[in-house]
This record gives C-alpha cells, sequence and structure tokens, in this order.
DNA sequence: TATGAATGAGAGTTCATTCAT
DNA sequence: AATGAATGAACTCTCATTCAT
C-alpha cells in the first residue's frame, strides 16, 4: 500500500544502510531463519518500526544487503581487474584470484548463505540470477579485450569461478583436513590458465 | 513372545527409515526450515509422536536422513569406481563423472541445503566433515590403486569433485542461461584428466 | 496446506464449541477488533495453539460462531412458526415477534455487528448474504402457507423483519430515552399485520 | 502582527476541515479500524503530527467527523423539510423520504460504521445518543406543527426513521437479491403516512 | 507402546502516538 | 508551529515438542 519513505535526509541514509549491514552480518552469522527482525533492529540500534519503514519485510531486507555487498565488491574487483586487463594473461590470473580472494575474504559464510536461500525462494532467486549474469558478461567482455576468444568461452569461464570461490571457501571458512592451501591455490591458478588459454 | 519381538523390530525398522527418507525428500524439495516435523510424520505415515520416539528432536531427524542417503549413494559410487578402477585413467575420470551424475541426479537441492546447514549449525559441521573426510580418502586410495599417486594428490580431487559437483547443480536445478551443459561436462571431464595425469 | 482437524472425539467437539461460545461472547461484547485471539483462547481455557487447529483464523472463528448462532436461533424461530402457520394471521404475527423477541434477546451486539462485518469484509458479505437470504425465502413459504399471497411478498416481508428487529435493539441495548417499548411493540405488530394483510 | 493572525487561524479551520472530511471519506470506505491516521493525514495533506494538534486522538477525529457530517446533512434535512412542512401530510412524506435519500446517500457504510461505533465504544455512545434524540425532537415539532400530534409520536417516528434508514441502506449498499427497490420505497413511504395519520 | 491434540514461546508485522528537529 | 521519522506494544499466526490417553 504505502510507498516506502525514501531516505533524504542524511540520518535516514545512514539508519538505513546500518540496517542492511546488521541484517548483512546477522545474516552471515546466523542465516536468514536464525535471524530476526528484532535482533537486526537492535544490532542497528533502531526499532522494529524503523526497519519496516525501509523495508517491506525481511525477505526484502535479505535481497538488500545481499545486494548491496555484492555490488559493492564485485565493483571493486571489476575496478582492479580492469586496471590489469593489458597484462599477459599469466599475470592477469595470478591477479584476478589474489584480488578475489581479498575482495571476498570477508564474505565468510555470505554466498553459501545466498546459494541456499537462491534454491528456497523464487524471488531471491530471480534477483540474484539476474546479478549473475551479468557478473559472467562482464568477465567476458574483460578477457575478450585480453585477447582470449572462444566459442566455448561462457563454459569456461563459469568453470574458473567456481574454482576461485571453492579457494576462497576453503581461505575462509570451510578448511578442510590435510588439505594445503597454498597447493590449492596453485592448481587452481594453473587450472584456470590453461582453461583460458589452452 | 520371543519370535513376536523380530517382527517388532524389523517393523521399527522400516519406521524409522520410511521417516527417514520422507524427511529426505521434504528438506530436499522444501529446505529444512520450510519443513515441519507434523508433515514429515504424515508423509511417512506415522505420528508425530513416533517421530520423537526414533529421534530426539528435528536437527537428528536432518543429519539422519542426510547422513542415510549420503551412505546410500556413496557406496553406490564407490562399489561403481572399484569395478572401473583398473580401466586406463580417460576411462575411468569418463566413467567417475557419468555414474556421480546418475547417482546424485536425485539429490536436487540437497547438497546445497546441507552445505547451507553445515555453516549454520556447529553439530551438524561436525558430523559431516568428518564424512566428506572420509569421502575424499577413499577417492585417493582408489586412484592410488589406479597409478595415480602425488604429494598434491588431496588438493587436486579436491579439485576435482567441486568441478563435478558444479556439474550435477548445472542439470539438477541451478541452471545458468546461456550455459551450454555438454560442452561444460566436456571441459569438466578434460580438466579433471589433467588435474590427474598433468 | 494442512486440512483442519475435524473432531471426531467428544472432547474435541466440545473444545470447538467453546472456542466458538467464547469467540462469540466476546466479540458480542467487544467487537471483532477488540477482541484478540489470546483472549478467546483464554476465556475457552485452551492456548492460542488449539484455537488455530480448528480454525484457519481469526475470521474463520468470527464466521463459525455467527453461523453456528444464527443458525440454531433461527432453527428454533421456524420451529416455533411452523407449529403456527394455521393460526389466523393476528395471532400468527404477535407469536412472531413474541418468539423472536425471546429467541434473540441475548443476541445483544451481535446481529449489529454482524451488520458492520458484513460491510467491511468481503468474505463474510457473501457468507451470511447467502444465509439471510434462506431466512426470507423460509418466512415467504410460512406465510405462503398461512394464505398470504402477493406479488410484492418479499419487499413486505423485509419490511417486516427490520421492524421486528428494530424493536429487538430497542428492548435490548439500544433503548432510547422517551421511547415506550410496549408502546412500540404495539405499533410494530399492527403495522405488521396491514402490510401482510391490507 | 494581529492582521496576520485571521489568516492563520482560517488556515487552521481549513486544515480541521480538511481532516475531518477526509476522515469520513476513509472510514466510511473502509470502516474504522482499517483506516490508520497517516492515510488521514496524507489524504488531507497535511502531517501526522498536524492531525494530533487538532485531534487528541483517533476516536476524537472519528467523533468529531461523524459528527460534522451528520451536523451538516441534518441541517440540510430539516431546512428543506422546514419549507414543507405545511404541504398536505402526503406530499410531506413522500418530500421526506426522496431528500433524506438524497441526502444520506453518499453516507454509504457511514451510518451502519456509526451503529457498531456506538455498540462498541461508551463515549461514542454518549456523544451521538444525544446527537439521535436532538434529531427526532426536532422532527416531532416539524410534525406537531404540520398537525400531526398524538401521545405515542416518538415511537411512531422512531418506526419512520428506521424504515427510511432501511431503504437508504438497501438503495446504497446492502441491496438484497430479488428485492424490487421501487416498490420497496412505494410500500415504506405508505406505511409512514399510515403510522402517522392512521 | 503409540498417538496426535495441545502447548506456548516466538516469529513477522502494523500503527497510534510522540517528539527531536 | 509544523513535521514525519521513530517508537514499541500489541497483534495474528506457526510449529517443535510434550504427554495424557
Amino acid at each position: 500500500m504505502a510507498d516506502k519513505r525514501i531516505p533524504v535526509q542524511r540520518r535516514s541514509i545512514e539508519r538505513k544502510q546500518k540496517i542492511l549491514s546488521s541484517g548483512f552480518k546477522l545474516f552471515c552469522e546466523h542465516g536468514y531463519y536464525k535471524t530476526n527482525t528484532i535482533e537486526i533492529a537492535k544490532h542497528a540500534g533502531v526499532s522494529t518500526g524503523a526497519v519496516y519503514s525501509y523495508f517491506k519485510d525481511k525477505r526484502e531486507i535479505y535481497i538488500a544487503a545481499f545486494d548491496s555487498y555484492l555490488e559493492e565488491i564485485s565493483g571493486r574487483l571489476f575496478e582492479e581487474l580492469e586496471q590489469s586487463q593489458t597484462l599477459p594473461l599469466p599475470d592477469f590470473v595470478e591477479n584476478w584470484v589474489t584480488v578475489y580472494l581479498e575482495l571476498y575474504a570477508a564474505s565468510g559464510h555470505a554466498l553459501a548463505q545466498l546459494r541456499m536461500m537462491i534454491l528456497e525462494d523464487e524471488e531471491i532467486n530471480r534477483h540474484f540470477s539476474d546479478l549473475e549474469n551479468e557478473y559472467f558478461m562482464k568477465l567476458i567482455r574483460l578477457l575478450n579485450k585480453n585477447g582470449v576468444e572462444r566459442a566455448d568461452l561462457m563454459e569456461r569461464i563459469y568453470t574458473c569461478c567456481i574454482l576461485i570461490d571453492a579457494l576462497r571457501q576453503e581461505q575462509s571458512s570451510f578448511s578442510h583436513i590435510g588439505l594445503n592451501f597454498l597447493i590449492f591455490k596453485e592448481q587452481v591458478t594453473s587450472t584456470i590458465l590453461q582453461l583460458l588459454s589452452g
């Protein structure tokens, strides 16, 4: 019914940001279902009512929080990648892996959480599928400029992304016993290089 | 008297199995939080009380359901793999990918769900981390027998598993627009082959 | 999703009845919006959960409570009226008014509440409009048997019902200063008689 | 300074009026409980704070809105009736019914809502009972001047009012299936005539 | 031993009212 | 004086778990 307030004042914007970051933090730590709106409000230092004046419902907080986070991080990633797009491919890949690991290090459980929510919730699925597609497209354009052009590039890039994120998970949260991170990283890097140049 | 005990026990085991399979099915379809115990009981054709006489709580149903499922499927996987352990590596890998895709096809969202639950719940984490480790160890032993022996085998196998499961997800639930499954499969297979033989 | 439990045991039926009568009482006393489900549960001596195992939502309690009340009362009214359907019209009318006043005396605010809810809620409207129509039809059939047959009988009966219910309101809840009930009753009775025989 | 106060006051009066008319409109359309103060403020083009500087609480808006509406409408009704007070009774009654229907047509659910609120809220009850009494008294005085004088006039007038309002409800919101409005109107008019002259 | 009705804490959400700006 | 963002109690409804039968 009522259109949600568009924050025009600084305080408002800050509060909305605080709700988003609190939501993001708690969703990552405890998951969507174990985080309740009162907690989010408390953590953001606002009332429950305030939360609902900025967001339609809990799901909207979730979407906005992850959207904003991914926007931010992938924005920074592409900034870096664009600067190194003319490097020789091995250096470009090295850089890609390194920057990705740095930037997404803080994601913690965020991406795994998101993957799960995408499976459970149609609306969230639609929203983030589009976002992911954009992400792939940008990567393709970037690699094209670097001289990498193949019919099956989409599939190759997808494989690369899977591997890089496996690396990130290993680094941050999900470390497997008996798995040496540096060796793993070395393997991932060289596999990516082969995929893109082989 | 004594001869009646066995049928009762058998019935009991069957019921427990039915609860597990019902739970697994519903958890996969709707996720842990959107599946309630009454539904599980109804689907299994038992009373809610019965469910709680076999399992301490909902989480225990979840753990046991996934445990039993993974046990079953990975058992079958290794049966197949052991039969093809003497094949030339390219055929072995081909077989591995094919059988994995077949067996885990029915998992649907199950494994993604599980990954999420592992992040949210300490107890679930402990349980399935051990299971996964066992799984890797068996694969190592198998590949050793096939003649693949390297210092960094653990990491290589891990990468292979990541890629195969990405393939499975692509096949069952998570298809990305513009991604050709057959090309992707081809790439995964040859990447694995390179990782193991290169 | 889940179909609501159909009470098969006596205790269940009694509880459902208790919830209905508690709901009816509280809805009449304080109105729909000032009555909350916790109050209804408490008054019925059950938990909030129990209320929702018998009824889908608060509105369903409201509909069922009023439905059951009107069923009961109008059932009794028509029993009486059928017994006096062969009396001379003046006696029949006299009887109608008297019995109606007796039976609906306890309605208190019930009917006024209902009228309001009908205006606010589409579903409640549909439900009770049908019920009211049946009521009119029964009255028409009854008067037909008594020899009252006219083209505009529907309208006349409607007018009669309005007047009788005004009388009931005056008697029970809504007494106006300076209005003599007996005189008012006398007038209503003779007006009805004229409408039906004039 | 002093000459500015009057425009300010005028603006203030206009705003209060706007709040009242907005409140009335929304209360009629959605009912008291489904209308919120923010909506009223928005519709009136003022801030929520402003609403609370003119009225103590939501209930007071309700009372004032209906008070003002009824004042206005009944004022107009009596103006018309006074002009026709010397007509022969049949014409006077005809006029009464016609004018009432015209004037109160816009009430929609308003009066039914009000009746409900009177039952639920002691303060609203007190306020409008007095108003209604005044209304009856005026009608009595008017009919006295027309030559209608009887001991039981109060009761007769009350009956007339009930019938006329039933007619209005039928016309505006509450139409019953199978009920012909023109026939119903004819009956009401002639019944009123009989009540007042018979 | 098995049942499933019952529990009640806790979830998401709304909105009359206030008060810092 | 005027604003409208903020409050937080209160609402409806759910569901993991228990326990009388």
